[in-house]
DNA sequence: CATGACGCTGAGAATCATTGTCAAATCCGC
DNA sequence: GCGGATTTGACAATGATTCTCAGCGTCATG
């Protein structure tokens, strides 16, 4: 069976700035808030917090146009989102007429183990042109 | 005014290699294409060709699930894709309704300067599980 | 509460796709 | 053919992410 991961300072941490957060930010970026309240956490110990939750379905993850992987906590259940370029400010949204689509698509094409990505970018009301 | 990009060898061959492949491939495949085929190419040259290539929109770019970036010629217009995982092999598909539907959503929540992506993922007919 | 096993942490090194550098080679209009 | 601007390519540099591994912290257990 699978163990089930320790309650630790760091991983606290992490979720809790998670939790603060808003929009997506970068594993450099939820470093740097860290560091900036005092409750310093590894750089590395951050990344790997990230891609458990990841895993483990707690947090959303996408990349931006820069290839740089972005996390939020986001609603249980499968949906995209409508992100700001510029400050991260988010906005989950649901398509299911996309989901069908998709699924249609790819069976007509004969393709299995099939997963999609759909994300809208922007500049939201609230951020300079 | 724009200068017109000139035509070299190194260019002719990078595109001779696009119109070949019928997937997307990555810039590092298409540089070991390139080797194997005698046409050597400098690996840099195949970079900025394939970064002219896409501003132009002569060709598409996507980024796998490792972050890669893979190119492939594709027809003109706004499109999606079916990709193989696997082999990279591609199917152009188009969703009006999807279109719509992200404008929309966009314009309810106040953003501008919108793109979306939106890319369909699976195992292709003739690749092994 | 003490103990031990084992997961977790973090500083730094390593990875790896991609981009920058710059002298030499190549285009292309004249 | 010339000459100046562009392009090339070997190599270094970048930068996000991952790896290493010795030391620490957690937690089930008695
Ligand atoms: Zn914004
Ligand atoms: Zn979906
Ligand atoms: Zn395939
Ligand atoms: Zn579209």
């Amino acid at each position: 069976m699978v163990e089930a991961p320790r309650n630790t300072r760091q991983r606290r941490a992490v979720v809790a700035i998670l939790e603060d957060l808003d929009g997506f930010a970068s594993a450099q970026e939820i470093h740097d808030i860290l560091k900036k309240r005092g409750e310093s956490v590894g750089l590395s110990t951050v990344y790997r917090s990230l891609q458990v939750l990841a895993e483990a379905a707690e947090v959303d993850a996408l990349r931006n146009d820069d290839g740089e992987v972005l996390y939020r906590q986001c609603s249980a259940g499968h949906h995209h989102h409508l992100v700001c370029r510029s400050c991260g400010r988010t906005v989950e949204v649901e398509g299911p007429t996309v989901e069908r689509w998709a699924d249609k698509i790819a069976a007509e094409n004969g393709f299995r183990d099939v997963a999609h990505t759909l994300e809208i970018f922007g500049t939201c009301a609230s951020c300079p042109s």
